[in-house]
DNA sequence: TTCTACATAAACAGCA
DNA sequence: TTGCTGTTTATGTAGA
């Protein structure tokens, strides 16, 4: 996307991405729904950087997109910690929902998948940066990386990268910097600067990166995105997991949320989410705001609610993250996350300052009146909402409600789905 | 056409 | 000194 010199990625690998049967195909692998731990140690972050060395075929079989779409979005959505930490091929509700969690889905026998499925992982990945990221870092069982891992992590899942120019890792780093859905966490006290901090998701808008997966669209993938009108076998890839192929159904999604709402065990509030000592709990229900309503983003700021209700499909990640340069420029930075930015004033995230808190004196950002006007709901507002405990409970109930709601989605998924293709299919 | 999200590049600083 | 990491700014592209 960059300008010619900087070509991107995806135009640069259309070369390297094709010789790329070396990479590309190294994800057309056998990955069973769940990717066995013994199989994928590497699925795990920790292994990111400490089994590359081993690499081999193993390794290769990481990559698997379905692999991805099954399990590793699996895991965001749970969320739980046992997720990275453990082996957890257990079916989760998503898995359920569909079909067949039994059922071997077994790409790589891969002779079922087509070369557009293989042409998926050659390419460049239908995740923004900051999915990318936030993948990782979910993926790792203390759901903390360090830059470093998420490299890694990338690498090993999205081969394509591998070929592209080392260009992405920076804009890894600068999405971790610039996005708020990332925090710094210090390896060990006194570490703030210098080398190696750790980067979490803040649960705060965890949900926000949620619904980006959810929004997340996938153009090239809608090859293997028809519904089925057979039940999942094994010879066909498996029918939605999640990723697959589609965008995200919101039930999926929600009713996903929903369980790492019931997941919590309520009494987990940490200070600092990323704090070494809590580990993560994103299902943390005043954390993980979230609404049985699909409408209902509780993760934007106020600024962002008007503008996605105006702007159905825009992505939500990204307005947290930089906000976008728009048109605010000459100042176009912060311009737009300064809803975020102010909230970030709040000071109710005090640790939140070592981003800023860097040697070079922060450059005072005139916030635009729009954002302070904006965005009256900030995370404490937020808080307080969520702190409710009868929101708990009624958090508990749409949890429920929803996970039934998916459990019986799948008929009217499928009308939905090829209302769709109809849809595609017209145009 | 406008606006937004995102990607990319690059400069710069701090640290090991 | 070098390389990595982190921050920030600038700019371009794509999509809605």
């Amino acid at each position: 996307m960059g300008p010619i010199i900087g070509m991107s990625p995806d135009k640069k690998a259309e070369t390297p991405g094709m010789q790329e049967e070396r990479a590309g195909l190294r994800g057309v692998c056998r990955g069973a729904g769940t990717l066995p731990e013994a199989e994928c140690g590497a699925a795990s972050p920790l292994a990111t950087s400490l089994d590359r060395g081993s690499g081999g075929s193993e390794d290769e079989e990481l990559t698997n997109l379905n692999w991805l779409h099954e399990n590793l979005l699996q895991n965001f959505t749970l969320g739980g910690p046992g997720v990275a930490g453990g082996a957890q091929p257990s079916a989760s509700p998503l898995f359920d929902i569909e079909g067949d969690p039994g059922a071997p889905q077994n790409p790589s026998s891969s002779s079922s998948y087509s070369s557009s499925q293989r042409d998926l992982l050659k390419s460049k990945p239908p995740f923004s940066f900051s999915l990318l990221i936030y993948m990782a870092i979910e993926q790792s069982p203390s759901k903390r990386l360090p830059v470093k891992d998420i490299y890694s992590w990338i690498l090993q899942h999205f081969p394509y990268f591998s070929s592209a120019p080392t260009g992405w890792k920076n804009s890894v780093r600068h999405n971790l910097s610039l996005n708020k859905c990332f925090r710094k966490v210090e390896r060990s006290l006194g570490k703030v600067n210098g080398k190696g901090s750790l980067w979490c998701v803040d649960p705060e808008y965890r949900p926000n990166l949620i619904q980006a997966l959810k929004k997340q669209h996938f153009p090239a993938a809608h090859t293997f995105c028809t519904p089925p009108a057979s039940p999942p076998s094994a010879s066909s890839p498996p029918r939605h997991h999640f990723l697959q192929g589609c965008s995200l159904k919101e039930s999926d999604i929600d009713a996903a949320t929903a369980m790492m709402l019931l997941n919590s065990a309520p009494g987990h509030h940490h200070a600092n989410p990323c704090e070494p000592d809590s580990p993560l709990d994103l299902s943390q229900p005043d954390l993980v705001l979230v609404s049985s309503d699909p409408k209902q983003d509780h993760n934007y700021s106020s600024m962002t609610l008007q503008r996605c209700s105006s702007r159905s499909s825009s992505s939500s990640l990204s307005s947290l993250d930089e906000g976008g340069p728009g048109h605010a420029r000459p100042r176009p930075r912060r311009a737009g996350s300064e809803g975020f930015h102010s909230e970030e004033e709040d000071s109710d995230l005090g640790d939140r300052d070592e981003r800023g808190g860097h040697s070079r004196p922060a450059p005072h950002r005139p916030s635009p009146s729009s954002s302070s006007v904006k965005c009256p709901a900030g995370k404490r507002a937020r808080r307080e909402l969520t702190a409710k405990p009868e929101l708990d409970e009624e958090l508990k109930e749409a949890a429920g409600s929803l996970l039934h709601l998916a459990g019986i989605r799948t008929s009217m998924e499928l009308n939905k789905r090829s209302a769709k293709s109809k849809k595609l299919n017209r145009k």
